[in-house]
DNA sequence: ATTGCTGCAAAACGTTTGCACCTAT
DNA sequence: ATAGGTGCAAACGTTTTGCAGCAAT
């Protein structure tokens, strides 16, 4: 068990929706927490296939979305008809920034943003679940696209 | 012609670019700037069809792109993995809230927003070019999810 | 004459589903 | 015992592509 603290939030949740505790979503959960930055659920599929699991692929779909509803997970859409993930296990809220040269995603936080959302969703008559917030923009120096890593600020 | 201003600007911006001006290119441009509200590629597609339009379904999604480009159309996803179309012709930039348990879309305009992407792109050592901002909520009444039509506040 | 655009159908892509078998409760 | 989860493959919905013929330049 690579997680524990995260593992029994997992078996916490599990247990209150009445769904089952097994392996293969443990196993997904694991392979979610230690991927690096933002990834397709495909992307999870295939890395752990790589790494000889034997889950399947419609496992994998299915965890994922779990993972989401016990906040362990986000859920991010950059645009591209794509649905990533990102843990969010002892992170900070934040917003991202995607280059639209080189596809490169900054990580930032802002402190403007981080009431308006609730503010809004109140004024308009509604209660705040979630936001998102993406802003597409290009380096400044073009060079510093070719060395395409996340970064937060 | 039903849009006269629209189809200069989308004349002059394939001029420019040096892609050929089509009638099936604004018979496409026409439909889109009519759609009331926003609608999928294929959503106008099957509308088009609908009215006995020829224009065949390729036809559609690479005009759609090109009238993003010249800023005619604004490009959404709300997080369906779904593209949307919004038109921009003539009307004001604003955001969108969604409702989770209907899918009724909200637009808003909220002035601390505007000028955040600008300046946190300058902040973080980018070119401002666009940004998206979802807010996703439920109604405080829920029997207003009945009533599911677009608004603007 | 040349290059780009069109329609069509097929392919691609990420994701979801149906089903028979299996397993946690 | 039973409700729910699993793996597999097939289906799905949206979008892109390859190609032969056509039309704008």
């Amino acid at each position: 068990m690579k997680h524990p603290q995260a593992s029994e939030i997992f078996r916490i949740f599990l247990k209150g929706e009445k769904n089952r505790i097994t392996p293969e979503r443990f196993e997904v959960m694991d392979a979610a927490l230690d991927y690096e930055g933002h990834f397709g659920a495909d992307d999870l599929y295939i890395l752990m296939k790589n790494n000889h699991s034997r889950v399947s692929r419609a496992t994998v779909y299915k965890t994922l979305e779990l993972l989401v509803q016990c906040d362990l997970l986000s859920k991010r859409n950059f645009g591209e008809n794509i649905t990533r993930y990102e843990s969010n296990y002892k992170r900070q809220s934040h917003d991202h920034l995607i280059c639209v040269d080189c596809g490169r995603i900054v990580e930032f936080v802002d402190q403007h943003i981080k009431k308006l959302p609730e503010q809004i969703s109140d004024r308009l008559g509604f209660v705040f679940e979630s936001y998102s917030f993406n802003i597409f923009a290009r380096c400044k120096n073009p060079k510093n696209c070719k060395y395409f890593k996340e970064q937060t600020f």
